[in-house]
RNA sequence: CGGGGCGUGGCUCAGCUUGGCUAGAGCGCUGCGUUCGGGACGCAGAGGUCGGAGGUUCAAAUCCUCUCGCCCCGACCA
């Protein structure tokens, strides 16, 4: 492709409204343009990289034995009812929803676990007809409450999403398994860096889930890994073991101490410099919201922890949790935020306490009055221990839970995530079939999802400089870019032309920039910015039929330096050989 | 939804506090010429309902009201 053919255009600064590098990058390079918000046009170059990860998704899926198929984006509210997801969807606000003429309800899916699970309702009946995966990659819609980043958070995005469908639990982790691989294969064909991760299944539901995180720096998401033990989870699902308290104090009668404004650990550091963190006890309060009421929780901590909310949403059963508000404060504790703790609570209140303060005696706890907390306080003999449970977040440095290492944070981008979902949509949509002994029995279920916009974005977050995008080759919008440096001279319109047909003979696909009266210096910033890896440059020594080796990726391509035209087209296609080399054996090269 | 901020040529912004000339700059764009290996230079141009509606005023980008949109921080997720 004739890059003087092409749409395009590039940008000096960075939008205003990009956030992310992934964004603004691409933005600049005219790869993308926001419509509304969460809401992209994906432009030629973008789709290129679009349709080149679909490329890989499609192959691994179909090496696996998945079937393509695809689903309306238009659904019934009805069906939704049926699962028992339209109310939580709605009132979360997720779903775009509305009318037909008819007055029916509609929405846009934002998920297609109705659709797949009444579509193979319809068509299986026996167990031998099991087990079955099904995927489509299509346009998702979500009224995501706070879309942002780019590609990153849409509003609306390219989803692939597949469904599993087993006679049995063990089917289905078979099923579950043979994903895992498929996913490891398709983020690895696609240049990417990444770690699976033990997940929290959130509104899906199921009992057991991974995420595959894009290890990079801006990533939304925190991730516990432990090199030692080879362990790697999301924060919101992650355990270790953390340090036990010091041992208890000499015992002394419980008291009130007098500690104005002091509403946090800090300030009582402060006040009481001789008394350690792990002798004082936050009580945070919660507000819970169940689909029939609202519960008021509160959650002992140790001074030097932090809580995790999933943890104790899941524990709670709730629709919902957010931290109490100050009206609340007030009405359960009877003093200003700040002072909050377990002794002499609102009786409505529910009192739980984390792990984290088992063992610890003789502490320091708010005083349910405004500048007060209690100190030198005992379990056992000023109060009840309240239910514990693991309630904590993971922190950087605790031993993973056996003991054998030792937890590091990083951040990660959430591309895929797999869950095993058990038998809750066939139960509730009554999606059976018949086993060996003609009983009716539900289909056991999994889903597995790759956020396809997503992973271009994450790919740029992980793969870039001052200067611009680095792709990876296999995801890259061209696999080489020949910069002409004078377009109209002849000796390099002859050697950059037949550079460009020997290329394509070979299934390589170049972008050749061609555009005349751009001086090299735009030449030069737009080719950094527009990150194809590869790049060959047609410029003075073209009358020698040499041309200069100037790869993006210095990683991918080696060092830069001249070469004759001939050895730069060799070089070029093994390294795109290579690079596809993850494909099925007798495949042609993917042209697309 | 709660809190904070912003809407002025294609892009990045100034002007608004204290209303007053023909609404500006840089980049980009068009034409001509000189340049030509890291965002060159000169000359001549094009391009703006100042997000929208209403109001105050002799006069509104500027003040007031309403409204639409966008961005950031929090709960959600591919």
């Amino acid at each position: 492709m004739r890059l003087s053919q092409m749409l395009f255009r590039t940008l000096r600064e960075d939008p205003a409204d990009a956030e992310v590098r992934s964004h603004a990058l691409m933005a600049r390079a005219g790869f993308l343009h926001k419509l509304a918000a969460g809401i992209y046009v994906y432009g030629p170059m973008l789709w290129r990289v679009l349709r080149r990860i679909e490329a890989i998704v499609r192959e691994e899926h179909d090496r696996a034995g998945c079937q393509e198929m695809l689903m309306p984006a238009l659904q019934p509210a009805e069906l939704w009812r049926e699962s028992g997801r339209y109310e939580r969807y709605v009132t979360d606000g997720i779903l775009f929803h509305f009318q037909d003429r008819k007055g029916t309800e509609m929405c846009l899916g934002p998920t297609h676990e109705e659709v797949v699970t009444d579509f193979v309702r319809q068509f299986v009946q026996s167990h031998k007809q099991l087990p079955v995966i099904l995927y489509q990659i299509q346009t998702k819609f979500r009224d995501e409450i706070r879309p942002r980043f780019g590609l990153m958070r849409g509003r609306e995005f390219i989803m692939k999403d597949a469904y599993s469908f087993d006679a049995s639990e063990e089917g289905m982790r078979a099923s579950y398994e043979r994903m895992r691989e498929v996913y490891r294969a398709i983020f690895r064909r696609c240049g990417l860096r990444f770690t699976a991760v033990e997940a929290d299944s959130g509104a899906i539901g199921g009992s057991g889930s991974e995420e595959f995180m894009v290890d990079a720096d801006t990533g939304e998401d925190a991730i516990a890994v432990c090199r030692e033990t080879g362990y790697a989870a999301n924060v919101e699902k992650a355990v270790s073991r953390i340090e036990p308290p010091p041992p208890p104090p000499e015992e002394r009668p419980m008291h009130k101490e007098p500690t104005p404004g002091a509403r946090s650990c800090e300030d009582l550091e402060r006040l009481f410099p001789d008394l350690p963190r792990q002798r004082m006890v936050k009580t945070v309060l919660y507000r819970a919201v169940f689909p029939d009421r609202e519960q008021v929780v509160a959650v002992l901590c140790r001074g030097d922890r932090e809580l995790n909310e999933v943890k104790l949403l899941n524990h709670l059963g709730a629709l919902h949790l957010e931290l109490a508000d100050e009206k609340t404060v007030r009405a359960a504790t009877g003093a200003e935020p700040g002072f909050a703790g377990p002794i002499g609570l609102d009786g409505e209140v529910l009192l739980l306490a984390d792990r984290s303060v088992e063992g610890v005696q003789g502490f320091l706890c708010g005083g349910n009055e405004t500048d007060t907390h209690y100190l030198d306080v005992w379990f056992g003999r000023d109060l009840e221990m309240p239910p514990v449970h693991d309630f904590g977040l993971v922190q950087e440095g605790d031993p993973s839970e056996d003991g054998r290492g030792r937890i590091t944070i990083t951040r990660g981008i959430e591309v895929g995530h797999i869950f095993q979902l058990g038998t809750k949509y066939s139960e509730a949509m009554q999606a059976i079939f018949a086993d060996e002994n003609q009983k009716n029995r539900p289909i056991w279920m999994g889903c597995y999802g790759i956020g396809v916009s997503r992973v271009a974005a994450a790919a740029i977050e992980q793969n870039h400089d001052e200067a611009g995008m680095i792709w990876p080759l296999p995801i890259a919008p061209w696999d080489v870019l020949v910069v002409q440096m004078k377009a109209g001279q002849e000796a390099q319109d002859r050697l950059a032309a037949q550079i460009v047909e020997g290329l394509e003979a070979a299934g390589v696909e170049v972008l050749w920039d061609d555009r005349p009266k751009v001086s090299p210096g735009i030449k030069f910033k737009d080719a950094d910015l527009i990150g194809i890896p590869l790049r060959i440059v047609v410029g003075r020594e073209a009358e020698a039929g040499r041309v200069e080796w100037k790869p993006r990726d210095g990683a991918l391509g080696g060092a830069p330096g001249s070469l004759a035209a001939g050895e730069a087209v060799q070089r070029v296609i093994e390294l795109v050989r290579a690079a596809r080399s993850g494909q099925p054996a007798g495949e042609p090269a993917a042209a697309g």
